[in-house]
DNA sequence: ATCCGAATGGGTGCTGCCACCCATAAGTCC
DNA sequence: GGACTTATGGGTGGCAGCACCCATTCGGAT
């Protein structure tokens, strides 16, 4: 009997059941890989990190609560952080760069085929960036060969702040619930609508809404 | 050995492999039931429907080109259509009116547990409408009832007026361009939208918005 | 040390959205 | 014929959204 090297353990946080179902399956069957925790949402992935040992984190961009973009960067944070895998439903570059900055390794779209997964695992696990199959566009390439050349990376539209008051607008909340949920002032939050609105060249709050379905963002 | 009778032959369909690969490992694992064929949008699972002999359908109500609802409408208008259930990211109460009226004969949420689904399957194929878990409302119930004694209510909840004005306000027109683009006055306008969100219980034009997107009457 | 971006907050004013109120013409159903 | 629905339109008022102006604080980059 040979013994086995150590296995990557892995937490896989999605929301939909069926989705952790399908990734746990293709994952356990490689011998090389373990989902060792699971997560329904950002804040539940974090907080399963406090417990549990992982190497690679697996979060999908779109959750309740806290999405996986803002987990990510809390996770991010942290003293050791773990390997990053984003998990998206749309082929965004938006949030392609988003992930990117917010400090994962690969971005995977849900459409992938079962060994992309794999590699774009192992790939993470070497410290290397994972570009899912077909989205090599010139603005992915390009933002890579800068990353491989140390470059300062071009910014990125939205601040984090801009990302909560976005997704709180997307929602359906009114600007006084976003500053009651934000503890903010109704004015600040104003602030930051205007800002989103001209940096995204949107007119209103119901462009916004579509803006953040099809990025991604949330769900419908 | 003793026969085997015939399994359930289903079609599954959802744009996202990780998700048709959760599913199919869920359903395979049972004895009398078998996934023959699998479809990434709306139009390949109703391309599909003329080559195999199916009994059940699968149908992701969120799918690139064809939503699944648009398929479902497709779908119920054929000679023998199979039984259809719907499985959706969300648990939303006018989405789920929506599955019902296009003919579906449940309504999964892709966060249940995986007994649930086959549950939900098999329930379909006896000619009974699967409620998911734990979203046995009032109105579901109502609704529901109606529908077992037999009374007419394809009715739908919309005039057809009110569906152009619900679509020209979710893709973002202001009252005063939908009143020229249906040449008819900025009063009659509010109104119709004063209706719409009544009828829908939305709050404002940027619910609406999401509604629409969820009910698959426009793209994001 | 300085400059810049991000986050915070205030004021003012216009316009649009939304919630009430009201009415009429045309069609359907019983 | 009356009840009902649908589509049409008007009035009024309140509050929200949005644009444009302003300022302060703080931290990081040069």
């Amino acid at each position: 009997m040979t013994p086995t090297p150590p296995k990557i353990r892995i937490l896989l946080a999605d929301d939909h059941t069926l989705v952790r179902r399908g990734v746990r399956l293709i994952l356990d069957a490689e011998p090389d890989l373990e989902v060792v925790a699971e997560a329904a949402d950002g804040a539940e992935a974090v907080a399963a990190l406090r417990d549990v040992q992982v190497d690679l984190v697996i979060l999908d961009v779109a959750m309740p609560r806290m999405t996986g973009l803002q987990a990510a960067r809390t996770i991010a944070r942290m003293r050791t952080p773990p390997k990053m895998l984003m998990l998206s439903m749309h082929d965004n570059e938006q949030y392609f760069f988003e992930a990117l900055k917010v400090g994962a390794s690969g971005y995977v779209l849900k459409s992938v085929a079962d060994e992309d997964l794999v590699d774009a695992c192992r790939t993470a696990m070497r410290g290397q960036a994972f570009v899912y199959p077909g989205a090599m566009s010139a603005l992915v390439r390009d933002y890579l060969d800068r990353l491989r050349r140390g470059e300062s990376l071009p910014r990125t539209v939205l601040t984090e702040r801009e990302d909560e008051v976005l997704k709180l607008i997307a929602e359906g909340h009114s600007t006084r619930e976003i500053a009651r949920e934000l503890t903010i002032s109704y004015k600040t939050v104003e602030r930051h609508r205007e800002n989103i609105l001209a940096k995204l060249g949107l007119r209103d709050r119901t462009q916004v809404t579509r803006y953040a379905i099809r990025a991604g963002l949330i769900e419908p």
